[in-house]
DNA sequence: CACGATTCAATCGTGCGCAAATTAATCGCC
DNA sequence: GGCGATTAATTTGCGCACGATTGAATCGTG
């Protein structure tokens, strides 16, 4: 048996594992929000860059508007923001936060930190998986 | 506008964009050989322990039998695996690779290596990073 | 101005991922 | 042996992800 090839050898199992025990992490605190993880994602963005196109979210998020449009829908269903076509420009559709969507800001504004606490990690530590994770991220995406 | 709020300062979309880059970039690997990724990692699994029942396989791969069940399916309907009921304990699903199955594990050893050299991480990177998620992953858990 | 190429979002189809409900078999305890 | 509790897998329903296609608006070049 040639060695590095069992499941738990592999880096690519050890995040996928990661990934989604993060996912459910946040599950707990997202759900009396009634946010998804991606969701919460989105409205991160919007958060810092309110009024964005769908392809600009899309570039952010690294996510397809295959994927957002669907998202999108659900997080205007919620009243959380609004999709308007430019006027400018009637390809372009873009998302806005609602008032109820910035109240989100205040409503989920404990989550970072209670996840912090939950990982474990300082903040030095943290700070260096997030960079080493972002290098692997932009040299698998080469 | 509070610090390590921002989403790139979240380690969870690190996480999350890291993981989904890695499955994309297995794809071009995979795609010939029929497979998804998580499809890949079954096989990965059944390759060191041949003959699992359904419950083991979701215990190491932390997938649960909704997950499980359709991707079995597809294997068997591949032709990689077979599904058979314990006669036993007629509760239990075992799942035993087939001769393709075995094949297939031939047809795919190149993978591992591949991917590494797209890393572009030393071997002793790669595993201090493994490591570190994994660390993580069961603090996430506990 | 015309018209092919491009861009943008939406749509369609497939395969996860997981919570919740279901069904069938086994276990435990009397 | 009988029967409620437990266990194993399946099914159902929903929300991502993403490749591929579509349709509409805009751009670019002649």
């Amino acid at each position: 048996m040639a060695k590095g090839q069992g499941l738990d050898d592999q880096l690519c199992f050890a995040l996928y594992a990661a990934s989604r025990a993060m996912t459910r992490a946040y599950q707990p605190l997202l759900d009396p929000l009634g946010l998804t993880y991606p969701q919460y994602l989105t409205l991160l963005t919007l958060w810092e860059d309110d009024g964005q196109r769908v392809s600009a979210l899309g570039e952010r998020l690294h996510l397809d508007s295959a994927t957002l449009t669907p998202l999108l829908k659900r997080l205007e269903a919620q009243g959380l923001v609004t999709r308007r076509r430019s006027s400018q420009d009637e390809r372009v559709v873009q998302i806005t936060l609602t008032e109820a969507g910035w109240d989100m800001r205040q409503r989920a504004g404990h989550i970072p930190l209670a996840m912090l606490c939950h990982t474990g990690l300082e903040l030095g530590e943290l700070a260096a998986l997030r960079e080493q994770l972002k290098t692997l991220t932009a040299r698998i995406r080469a």
